[in-house]
DNA sequence: GATCCACAGGAAGGGTTGGGGG
DNA sequence: CCCCCAACCCTTCCTGTGGATC
């Protein structure tokens, strides 16, 4: 295979990769380390929340925390995202998968999972649940604490907790409260040069871009990692030995709508005709039912009934996908402001 | 004031799905 | 291959709420 002239490793340039060095996330990262501090002693930790907003380095310090407690000690350790595991049953599966059990998803009852979760959880235990928001049944917080588990809870909204069950509110009263801001330009601009080092080939990016791509991406790690990794391959499939900076400024839409266009795929395809009707203005329950049957018929997708459609609103408006004002018969959903 | 209407949302039940066992 | 099991999704049925109409 041909030498590489811009990408040294592509994994590095992605924000799944967990680097060693955690940059500019000094405080968080000691409070952190803190809370979980009483694992080393075999005790019970603090239960997390960390919120802020996105590509701010929330799930990133928790997985590199958990990395640095797991060479002290046997620690179980699972990280679930509540959007792709939202019940009870789907996240005991998660969890007991992130200890590399892999038990029988269907024809078991929640409770035996949770029975097996019980048994294997024993020992230090630390579960990361990202994007808690999207969590609909929160009594699994419950059932994670009684078992024992420690809990890091990661949300955009400072507010994810106070939604809860009050029950379940008391539980989490003594939760240590992170917050992550968006990171400035100089702080970007160094977590960029510390990728380039190891992604890429020197000087295949100048420092000027670098601080371009800071200053474009408004304090989001996640964007500006995806503006670099889209420009990298960009340059890299037309044979170039360096990135020209006009194709960095084509890939802000691009990165942009890379995270857009995850979000959207998870979604089916009633969901989908509800954001395209929204995008239209705001509507009442009244107008936005029959425009979606309407939708639906033309697109050959299947209708769907009323009771239907309100359940699918819920999840929508749950999942922070569209915001409503007014209440009762009063109600007029929206797409939340970007 | 009684009734109607439009909508929200709970409860129950049936269909579908996917993995295991006979 | 077929049946069983339990989660999960959708539908049906129902109750509650509050403004509009008679």
């Amino acid at each position: 295979m041909e030498q590489n002239k811009i990408i040294r490793d592509l994994r590095v340039l992605t924000e799944e990769f967990i680097p060693s060095r955690i940059l500019h996330r000094d405080s968080q990262l000691s409070s952190l380390k803190t809370s979980l501090s009483p694992l080393l002693s075999d005790s019970r930790p603090r239960n997390s929340f960390l919120f802020g907003p996105p590509g701010t380095g929330k799930t990133s310090i928790s997985i590199h925390v958990a990395g640095e407690l797991k060479k002290q000690i046997p620690l179980k350790f699972a990280h679930i995202n509540c959007w792709e595991s939202y019940t009870r049953h789907s996240i005991l599966y998660s969890a007991l998968k992130g200890f590399g059990i892999f038990a029988q998803r269907k024809g078991t009852p929640t409770d035996d999972l949770l029975e097996e979760f019980r048994n294997k959880s024993k020992g230090p235990c630390l579960i990361v649940l990202d994007e808690i928001d999207r969590l609909e049944e929160c009594e699994i917080l419950y059932d994670l604490m009684q078992a024992g588990a420690g809990l890091i809870m990661i949300s955009n909204s400072e507010n994810a907790l106070y939604r809860m069950d009050p029950r379940i509110r008391s539980r989490l009263s003594s939760t240590e409260n992170i917050q992550f801001s968006r990171y400035t330009d100089r702080e970007l601009s160094d977590i960029l040069s510390d990728r380039r080092e190891w992604g890429l080939v020197p000087g295949a990016l100048s420092r000027q871009q670098i601080g371009k791509i800071s200053l474009l991406s408004n304090g989001d790690a996640r964007t500006a990692l995806g503006m670099l990794s889209i420009a990298a391959q960009k340059a890299e499939e037309k044979g170039l030995g360096k990135i020209p900076s006009s194709l960095i400024d084509s890939t802000l839409p691009q990165a942009i709508s890379g995270s857009m266009k995850r979000i959207l795929e998870s979604l089916t395809p009633h969901q989908r005709i509800i954001i395209d009707i929204l995008k239209g203005g705001k509507k009442g329950s009244g107008e936005l039912f029959p425009s979606l049957q309407k939708e639906c018929s033309r697109q050959g997708v299947d209708e769907m009934v009323n009771r239907t459609f309100r359940k699918q609103m819920e999840r929508l408006v749950r999942h922070g996908l569209v915001s409503f004002e007014g209440e009762g018969r009063w109600r007029v959903y929206s797409l939340p402001e970007p």
